[in-house]
DNA sequence: AGAACAAAAATTTAACACAATTTAAAGCAA
DNA sequence: TTGCTTTAAATTGTGTTAAATTTTTGTTCT
């Protein structure tokens, strides 16, 4: 069952293997999910957003980012991503997908009002999939 | 291509979800490998060893064993390991699987003279095999 | 009516087979 | 010897099928 019409195409950002392996594994398995990207760092994300994406259907619709990153952590990515300037990339949902418990990120992702959800790890499935019915409502 | 004769069993002791279901997919891709057990605890490995194991050809060859885990740690749980009464798993090869820098782990590793190797995350299809040729060795 | 059990449906997980990409290796020529 | 090309090997990725687990639904019994 598809729950939405329209394919999605899913960037994960995520500095660790195993996450990022098991993210992959978890979108792919949705019907209404077309492709999935991995990177490992915020900084390969900007330059696959900035370069790598020629049209605009290659976009991602939503973005599962992680917080703790080395380098540039996931708030920091999010400064440099609200200034790319391109039309390319305004309708992107970010979700931030952290196992992290400090209030600081909590208060930093309400203080965002922009961001779809926070979603603790590990992904499953039916966290997944509502995250997906969001992004339709 | 088979490096051994005998299938393995390979037990694997880690709290994260996303490091287990990489572990795992890595393990069976290998044809030295006959099963695969995870468990997300020191604990459940305990119980398990102590009393899922009823044969002594289902005990593990192998344990992949992650330190960092919350309630029991890896070196608290080879403390009980080595202390359960029973002469299954008297030849369990151990393997510490750990993205550990810290040199108090290493130290540990070192002071236990009796563990197989010390492998740092995340693991990788070489790396596994690499060890599966040292316990044949 | 409510609890409990059983059957059916649906979802999640695992197993398998195949394709493609990447890496390593061997051989040859400059 | 160095660099390049071809071949082989191995790792990774993808899709399909099958098994197992969970959820739902309906029926019976108290």
């Amino acid at each position: 069952m598809s729950i939405v019409d329209k394919q999605l195409r899913i960037l994960f950002i995520d500095d660790d293997k195993a996450t990022n392996f098991l993210n992959k594994h978890i979108a792919k398995k949705n019907a209404s999910v077309s492709s999935t990207v991995l990177v490992d760092s915020a900084f390969e994300a900007i330059d696959y957003l900035e370069k790598k994406i020629v049209n605009p259907e290659d976009r991602p619709d939503i973005i599962f980012l992680d917080i703790n990153m080395p380098a540039m952590n996931g708030w920091e990515f999010l400064d440099v991503f609200y200034k790319i300037d391109s039309g390319l990339i305004k309708d992107i949902e970010i979700v931030i997908l952290s196992s992290s418990d400090d209030p600081s990120d909590i208060n930093q992702f309400k203080s965002r009002n922009t961001l779809l959800d926070f979603v603790k790890k590990p992904l499953d499935s039916k966290l997944f999939n509502d995250v997906l019915l969001k992004v339709c409502s």
